[in-house]
DNA sequence: TTGAGAATGATAATCATTCTTATTTGAAAT
DNA sequence: ATTTCAAATAAGAATGATTATCATTCTCAA
């Protein structure tokens, strides 16, 4: 919804290609998602957006606050749709289902940490690596 | 020393370069080191390893628990001696400096929470980007 | 509507990493 | 000490993800 006025306030120009790619995360078909599989999912609805112009748009939405990213094991970036409310991640290494989490006492130790050692914390990361038990790792999720 | 040990302990036949590689990172000029760095000290020293061999051995040694393998923001790996104490670290993102610490809080809580989601750790990555207040970045660290 | 500047798409370039292949090496057996 | 041969290496090509280039197209304020 009135996506044009995210990228007003963001000072980015209202063009096609940055709609296509906002109402993309918004329509949340997945959470987490790499240029590679916007651009997938954009042609798959008919919208020729050039590989470039994704990798453009996401950087820019992330410089703008709209998405986040994030750089899980393998080194290829991911991206989410920043709703204000910061949460880490566990991965499955099986079926690479993502769950977020968000626990306040993890958070003051971390600030605490820093203090202690005279850092001012800009942003933190922290990925949980595991095994999701539920019986054969039901999670649909991409290759 | 008795890096032969090592390697034979790890199923790993006792060649140059790996003998090379190994006590590059327990003469420990930085406990931190990418691919590239390795490459590159090897050979200011007078060791032509190639850099595929780099790779390799760096791979091998992460595999065999020798080495400890990090990603931090922006892809590129960055090795470490596995000294057996897990630790995760604070990055200076003016200066790159980093510093380890380890809080045990936040390793049950991480326990905690996975368990709690049915999920099994295998493993978590926690890095807190921040920036050393102390004045003018004094750390030198490479660029 | 129109013009300046920003955005786009096609493609080439780059960067880290992996693969291929011919050659060399380590170490087990002579 | 030599022979032997699988394992390891070096060099360079190949790959995959991402970024840079650049001519063309589009947005939007005047």
């Amino acid at each position: 919804m009135h996506q044009p006025e995210n990228l007003k306030n963001a000072g980015l120009k209202t063009t096609l290609p940055r709609l296509k790619v906002l109402s993309l995360f918004e329509s949340a078909q997945s959470r987490h998602m790499s240029a590679e599989e916007v651009y997938k999912l954009l042609h798959a609805s008919g919208d020729d957006v050039g590989l470039a112009t994704v990798y453009r748009v996401l950087t820019q939405f992330e410089q703008a606050g709209l998405l986040v990213r994030h750089n899980f094991e393998g080194g290829k970036s991911v991206f989410e749709l920043n709703e204000g409310k910061h949460h880490d991640h566990i991965v499955c290494l099986q079926c690479g289902h993502v769950e977020e989490f968000f626990d306040p006492e993890i958070e003051t130790r971390q600030e605490k940490i820093a203090i202690e050692r005279g850092f001012s914390v800009h942003d933190h990361s922290l990925y949980i690596y595991a095994d999701c038990l539920k019986d054969a790792c039901p999670h649909k999720s991409k290759p």
